[in-house]
DNA sequence: GTGAGAATTTGAATCGATCCAACAAAATTG
DNA sequence: CAATTTTGTTGGATCGATTCAAATTCTCAC
């Protein structure tokens, strides 16, 4: 009989089961989230009203407007969701995540923010605690977005000159210049930089102006660690051209077309993302060259794929995992305050880097 | 001054707003929410204040209660969360459900089964509007876990027999028998079966008792394409060792060791997952055996990893993205009706594959 | 200047739970 | 047996918004 209305009938609430029982409202929210205060025979009768009235439990959605906590953590980026099952550097970092969240029993929400629509879940409008959010493109304008909703949030990068905001990055300085260093010692002269962006939307050679009016200054800094080593091997990094990417396929290898069409092509390659470096050594090989025979690359993440391309990828690896529990123990354990940290780098050495070729 | 407060103060409310501007509830409210329908002088005014108060705008948590209706659908799974950024057919599924998210404007909350605590986010406390569910192992707790809530949820591969629940998965049947016809027709005629589950728990070799009495019928059904097939050849199927594994290196190997330990080790395998095709392939590269020289392997899933392997991988396709898109819309334009679908599948043949070696 | 109709605004009701002070009943103590 | 403690139950207040019928104000034509 009630199968017959079932469908049209909006869904029981407490109350209702709490009125067909004979208890009070209080008594009757008890018997789910306190049935021990609550005598076994009251206890008992209730939950069986609820079996066969068919009460779903208590609606999480009252309960949550009670408690105010969700118990769940928002990871944020500009880019569309399928982002965080498709990027390498994401995936690790979503494991490291996970790992947190799976501890402490807190739940993951993945929200973009390339849909502005209304109605849309983004983040404004996501459920969460917390945001943890994936400075890449448009990490400037993430974070602003996230400011307003005045939860706490942690930005992935410290690619902000802002102090305000907590934030996880690496020491890409220190990193950036191992990077130099390793290829300067092989005897390499002639350099190219394949570079993440200065600014938002940028693409194409970087002038110095822009690397001076950079936003990113993740970016930068790698720039500047390069430069500072390749400067103490005395190689005029004036001449170094760099080309700003999105850090994907296309432009990336419009950026080595236009590196390679240069009169005094490298022998050496810096990628700031080893997204970037792996992409390099496809099209190095499509173009004939040998890697590392006619040129060496070093990237920048210490993803997992780079270890296993062909030739392996020599990187700066971040502590990628360990940033993504951190990131996200800051927003579960979150106690008002802005939290600055910087990992360290480690250097892996693999096969994508050899000594210059003899000119 | 106010900032000096902050710390301690509560959040603001609308209606802190609404006093704080000189109007009522109601108009505060529409100011955010349909501010068309609001004088413009006013409109400006509640603006002004709640820029100058630091209001965050309207809170989802108490417009949830209101709507009803959260706007995100939960992707649910026995496994750790970090499963959903480690195994690839995982990967794909999400990729497809992501894209239809992605074009609705939906949210997407990753929930594991895996933490039982009371406190944690888990199928009882999500905030959603539905679940779609990877039913691996442990897939009929997982669906009745999720029954209780009564929102809609679309399981993943119709391995139930149970017609009352919506799901989509591919003709196992048909693919099975692809796979198998394919090996018996380049010659071979010892084979092994790298099986999934038929029931919750279970390793190790598959009593033809054990198959009979199958929990999960997708298993079923890809083992019964495999011996009907084979059965047309002329293969006594009843000599095939099938070994069950959790889809996970350690069970794997250890079905290797056990298969290959037999007197009459397969000169072909069939594996019912590619992730199992693939950990295969490793081992017998390691043992010295040459693939598909020496052994053949057949995948089921077409994972992009399959692609990658050397050598590549011949396998039985599922269109996985297609089936992510179609489970997201499931539990987004839900209409309260019960929707099996099944989807077919497509053989790729790789270089995992080859005739049977002469004996 | 008036009245009809349009444009705004109001304020109570609602969404579905939890919390807690107050009260009642039962158990224990002196 | 009264006084005290323990154990259970009640019902109003609250969480933070949205909705909608009714009330009010504004426009404009006549």
């Amino acid at each position: 009989m009630a199968s017959l209305l079932e469908g049209q009938a909006r869904p029981i609430r407490l109350a209702d089961i709490a009125k067909a029982a004979g208890v009070s409202h209080g008594t009757a929210s008890n018997v789910f989230s306190r049935p021990e205060i609550v005598r076994a025979e009251v206890r008992e009768r209730v939950k069986a009203v609820a079996e066969q009235m068919g009460y779903a439990g208590p609606d999480p959605k009252g309960r949550l407007l009670r408690a105010g906590k969700v118990n769940a953590i928002g990871v944020a980026t500009t880019e569309p969701l399928s982002y965080f099952f498709d990027d390498p550097f994401a995936r690790v970092m979503m494991a490291g995540i996970s790992e947190a969240c799976d501890a402490t029993g807190a739940g993951i929400a993945l929200v973009s923010a390339a849909n502005q629509e209304k109605l849309s879940w983004n983040i404004q409008s996501a459920l969460v605690d917390g945001f943890v959010l994936f400075c890449i493109e448009g990490g400037s304008r993430l974070v602003d977005l996230t400011r307003e909703r005045k939860l706490p949030f942690v930005a992935l990068e410290l690619g902000f000159q802002d102090e305000t905001v907590s934030a996880i990055g690496v020491d890409n300085v220190a990193g950036a210049r191992l990077a130099a260093r390793h290829l300067a010692e092989l005897g390499h002269r002639r350099f190219a930089v394949l570079s993440l962006g200065f600014a938002d939307n940028r693409t194409g050679f970087a002038t110095p102006e822009v690397v001076r009016s950079a936003v990113y200054t993740g970016t930068r800094d790698r720039l500047a660690g390069y430069f500072e080593e390749l400067s103490r091997f005395g190689i005029d990094t004036a001449k170094i051209p760099v080309y700003e990417t999105e850090n994907e396929e296309k432009s990336t290898r419009a950026g080595l077309e236009a590196i390679f069409a240069k009169s005094e092509p490298p022998t050496a390659i810096l990628a700031m993302s080893d997204r970037m470096a792996l992409i390099a050594i496809d099209w190095l090989k499509a173009r004939g060259l040998d890697v590392p025979g006619d040129v060496s690359i070093v990237g920048f993440d210490g993803v997992p794929d780079g270890a296993l391309s062909t030739p392996p990828l020599t990187t700066i690896a971040q502590p990628i995992t360990e940033i993504g529990r951190r990131a996200a123990h800051m927003i579960l354990d979150h106690d008002g305050t802005v939290r600055r940290e910087t990992m360290g780098v480690e250097f892996i050495v693999r096969s994508s880097t050899g000594p210059a070729p003899r000119v």
